[in-house]
DNA sequence: CACCTAAGATAGTAATTAATTACTATCTTT
DNA sequence: AAAGATAGTAATTAATTACTATCTTAGGTG
């Protein structure tokens, strides 16, 4: 770590991207500008175009950040799991345990939703929740075909089911203004999923 | 209706909050400005400050006009359904049958709650959503005391669920960037929403 | 028909925005 | 140590923003 000031090209685009997130999670993204960014990093606004030819390569980068990191925490989480079902467990965790950790990242990504046009950034995005959700389909047939999941299980169903229970925690703690809180209703959440998902007469249901 | 121009105030006020309404359906809410709206409107863009004080009591007028609708429409449907579980599902749809007609609406509120200060806007989709959460509470606990959901059924959650479910295809709908399809998917995802509240052994699972 | 008021048009303002410029400080390499 | 490359600053730009002041006109009422 040098000095703070004249830091060479790539820790600055980290630095860079790193104040983005975290700008999110206590402001509004689409209220973000590329002065209160650089003011964040104690930079001047110009010293940000150095690095980053216009504020939408900024975002650009952003959202690959964020999506690197997120299906890194879902591999690992993926990894040490046993049997489908308990996969999933782990990346339900993983993916909550990544939010309470960069609490701006769902706003930002919703925020990134909301451009109507097909930005490089929301197209990133959109490219980023299709892989989620294919390796959440194959999980669910695997625990489907194991006999762990309901045989009359929807898949595509339970996939978008999976996100927008994430999503109904995101909203509930955006409500309460308290993204913490998403770490305590993660569990009762789960296992609500679970219950819908499950074989009848399993263990987990 | 009158020849379009020189309205009543009162109709006026009606046209904007739905031309607001309208364009949250095709552009980022964050992007629209007064003089996209007034464009829409087909009226100059000082003529809006007639009738609304500044841009925030614009967005006020809409959250409530759609805050107005929402609610009344889920009355509605509440009262034709004779089981608590019917209910749900009767809201559930409505719900969705409000969010095809006007597609912007989610992205609305969702813009809304983006922002991080306590606008009077932000304000009032916290109370909108409070107020639902509050009436799936009544129906959820009710329905457990009927026997007709599970014993264990953890109430909160369950409305997290069904609000979480809702949002779960609003957001894989804005990933298509199709709004219309959620209509075809809204009957798996409750059915699915269903089987993890229902009671084992029950008609609905 | 004349008049008056509410509603809209026209033409501004000040503030904010992303981006660019000319220049300076610092690091690296030989 | 000189020289070139890299990173940052300060100031400025054109465009856009919400909002306002002034003028014009439509349309109902006596």
């Amino acid at each position: 770590m040098s000095k703070n000031r004249h830091l060479p090209a790539d820790e600055r685009k980290e630095l860079t991207v790193r104040a983005v997130v975290d700008l999110c999670g206590r402001e509004d993204p689409a209220r973000i500008t590329t002065a209160s960014i650089a003011k964040y990093m104690k930079v001047t606004q110009g010293a940000l175009f150095r690095h980053f030819p216009s504020k939408e390569a900024i975002w650009t980068a952003v959202v690959e950040w964020v999506a690197e990191r997120v299906m890194q925490r879902l591999d690992r989480a993926a990894q040490q799991a046993a049997t489908p079902l308990a996969t999933l467990e782990a990346m339900f965790m993983a993916h909550i345990d990544f939010i309470t950790e960069h609490p701006g990242v769902p706003r930002m990504l919703m925020g990134q939703l909301q451009h109507a046009r097909p930005t490089p950034a929301r197209h990133m995005v959109q490219a980023l929740l299709t892989r989620y959700r294919q390796r959440l389909e194959a999980l669910l047939e695997e625990g489907r075909a194991r006999g762990e999941l309901r045989a009359d299980l929807d898949i595509a169903a339970a996939a978008t089911q999976f996100i927008g229970t994430i999503q109904g925690l995101v909203m509930q703690s955006l409500i309460a203004g308290d993204m913490t809180q998403i770490r305590d209703l993660a569990p009762g959440a789960f296992r609500l999923y679970c219950q819908g998902i499950a074989a009848p007469g399993s263990a987990s249901a």
